[in-house]
DNA sequence: TCACTTATTGAACATCTGTTCATTAAAAAT
DNA sequence: ATTTTTAATGAACAGATGTTCAATAAGTGA
């Protein structure tokens, strides 16, 4: 009743010349015709499976997601709900989550790249928000969304000077841009 | 020394189909071939002038974004820079902006358009919030980068709701947020 | 092991893409 | 008004897409 191994199978070759193609060309250049080719899988097969190469990249990230996820939970475990004034640079995780998928975060941050990605990533951390923030604002999801993005503006940022500065020094920065506000 | 009136006129041409078919279906399904039937132009003209029909529609967004630049000038006729205390909501003019070309802002924001019109408005408010605001932070390129996304969020959290709010209730959230962190 | 279920295959098809090139025709320059 | 310039055309091409369908073979379950 499990899933069928060839199936397995099939979307595992399938990721694996993905990746392999991802290290000789820009996502948009890769033809799903190529693609097959490397993974020695029909080209019909593939569109049993995925509807383009964007859904089958949409796969990967999604489990990035999933990692990014579970690295939030993390620092929760001390003290929930965080507030701004007791914030630990050492308790933010999301530069750490990018900058460890770095290679990925530069295809997402692409500009050919669908807008999908930023979406998927924009609905994890305003997931991860809503749990860590009390409901102060009347306009609670706008606020979110305010943050959200503008935590995402950081790493777009940061993306855009070639992830010169570290982790850390990321995190040091929303800390402080963050306390400036409440003086 | 002009521009050729022939140019002037398959653009046009080009630019009234791209109009005509978006009442009828989503960017992403509009087909060169298509477009160019309808404008009654040869497909090979097509790619004299654009090299996709995302290009094409990066034009149009191009004169849009020219409309943002000149409504944001509009109240720093009265004082410059801005600070956020005597922060007016009238005088914030981005969600006015896009209120008035949400159907093409529906379409900027929506998952299968790639990245490029995101960083096309990004880096108009960009340049915007560069000229209203002094460089007090040592990261003051982080700092831009994080209200320019914020505030991108907040027009994203719209569209989401489908554009229920007026573009002043957005104006007064934005003022509230910025505000409720110099308490 | 054998019968079953179903994922994968290969071939074929219409359509769209991106490009080339000689020809035509429209606009600019004189 | 005539010449010159060059944008637009139409045809043709290889390659990619997205889909269908009967045949095959791999995996499942008894």
């Amino acid at each position: 009743m499990s899933v069928d191994l060839r199936v397995v199978k099939t979307r595992e070759r399938l990721h694996e010349s993905l990746i392999a193609l991802l290290k000789e060309m820009p996502l948009e250049k890769i033809k799903i015709s190529v693609l097959c080719q490397r993974a020695q899988i029909n080209r019909g097969t593939f569109y049993l499976h995925y509807e383009s190469i964007d859904a089958l990249f949409a796969d990967f990230f999604e489990q990035i997601i999933a990692d990014l996820r579970e690295a939030y939970l993390e620092p929760l475990r001390t003290k929930s709900p965080l507030k701004i004034k007791e914030l630990d640079p050492k308790t933010v995780r999301i530069f750490h989550h990018i900058k460890k998928y770095e290679s990925f975060y530069r295809i997402v941050f692409s500009k050919n790249v669908p807008l999908a990605y930023y979406y998927m990533l924009l609905e994890q951390i305003t997931l991860n928000l809503q749990q860590n923030t009390k409901a102060t604002h009347v306009d609670n999801d706008y606020f979110i969304a305010y943050q959200a993005n503008a935590i995402i503006g950081l790493a777009l940022q940061w993306a855009q000077r070639d992830f010169q500065e570290t982790a850390e020094e990321l995190s040091e920065i929303l800390v402080k841009i963050l306390r400036s506000k409440s003086e």
